[in-house]
DNA sequence: CTTGAAAGTTCTCCAAACGTTCGCTATTCT
DNA sequence: AGAATAGCGAACGTTTGGAGAACTTTCAAG
């Protein structure tokens, strides 16, 4: 069983390493548990590793890594359950945790902050931020990163026409949809998650 | 393991090959790094290459390549830019990526599903995931997970009355705001951030 | 084909940061 | 009292990586 300090030190490097990608060096873990002395925090890092929560990469900075039982539920939160007006909140079977990474992280995929109301119909607003996935095709009716001429970028509903037409719908009533020759539309990427913060 | 140089690198690299189709030079890397000299820059390239994050192309400018194992262990998305209808994407100062652990976790921070349609009006649609931060007062005008009567959640938006009284505001129109004196209703938690998943 | 600029490669020098170990001391629990 | 847990600071060798010079390769313009 670790100590109280044993598992400040441990909190201290999982949060470095999701938050950086890397594991933290010793004055760093001293830093965010209030340690001056890296010998001490050594002692401690130790502990973890004798104990089976760490592995350390000798002869190597930043080369510790959180063992599988450690790493587990890194970058997941508590999934409580749904929330629905008038009712209790009820649990949700099968699943109590969401993990981010699988929600939202992948290989090509990148952020990008949305101007703009032309989406507001499903949700999404200005200053949100939207998750893509880069391609360069898609599907009827997904939501797309479209290049025009080479030129203006947009966040639109793709569909394309029987007549080799590309149309790229806004999801907001007061906004028509444009459409061009496919050899004008060049996509970029689709649309895979979303995210906002209130705070 | 990386170290935080290195990482400094490949997170430009990854970003030049998005931003522009084609990898950066060296000089390229060590301007986005901060690094003068093309002899540094080339062993952290070469570092990452050893490890598995590089391929080269060689005997050709601008020959590097991303594998797919590129990404891993990190809870960040390079973010590219801002995206508006009818301007191409434009970079945003100063980021150059967000950490879904500053943007999302947290303490006390757990998940809820949200059913209905009670708050379209911002944004928040059925089936989306919100996050909420556990905290029994807030503020006028939070968004905040009530309890009414011990008995009925909801998620609304909070408005006290002169009176004492507390509303809770749906921000969809075709419904209307309840009023309850104080004592029935019971804060549990504050809306700190919202993620939906398109696939 | 020649030429020159830009890019990549390899090298040495050197400073700063890092991990490790040690002796000493203080506190807490049994 | 004894053991376990921790903190501090210093010493030592190792790793990282910045600077810059010298050299080779790539590529496009003349």
């Amino acid at each position: 069983m670790l100590t109280a300090q044993q598992n400040n030190a441990l909190a201290a490097i999982r949060d470095h390493i999701l938050r950086h990608g890397h594991a933290p060096t010793l004055n760093e873990i001293g830093a965010a548990i209030g340690v001056h002395s890296k010998g001490a925090v050594h002692r401690l890092v130790q502990a973890l590793i004798d104990k089976g929560y760490l592995q350390r990469e000798s002869g190597s900075w930043r080369g510790l890594r959180l063992t599988e039982t450690a790493a587990e539920g890194t970058a997941t939160l508590p999934l409580i359950g749904r929330i629905a007006a008038g009712r209790p909140i009820e649990a949700i079977a099968g699943e109590e945790s969401i993990n981010l990474a699988d929600f939202l992280l992948g290989p090509r995929r990148y952020a990008l902050r949305v101007m703009g109301d032309s989406m507001v119909g499903i949700g999404i607003l200005d200053g949100d931020t939207v998750i893509i996935e880069q391609a360069d095709t898609a599907r009827n009716g997904e939501i797309v990163v479209a290049l025009i001429d080479d030129q203006e970028a947009t966040l639109k509903r793709l569909k394309r026409g029987d007549d080799g037409s590309i149309a790229l719908i806004p999801e907001n009533p007061t906004m028509t949809p444009m459409i061009y020759p496919a050899h004008r539309v060049r996509i970029q990427g689709i649309l895979v998650g979303q995210l906002r913060s209130y705070r």
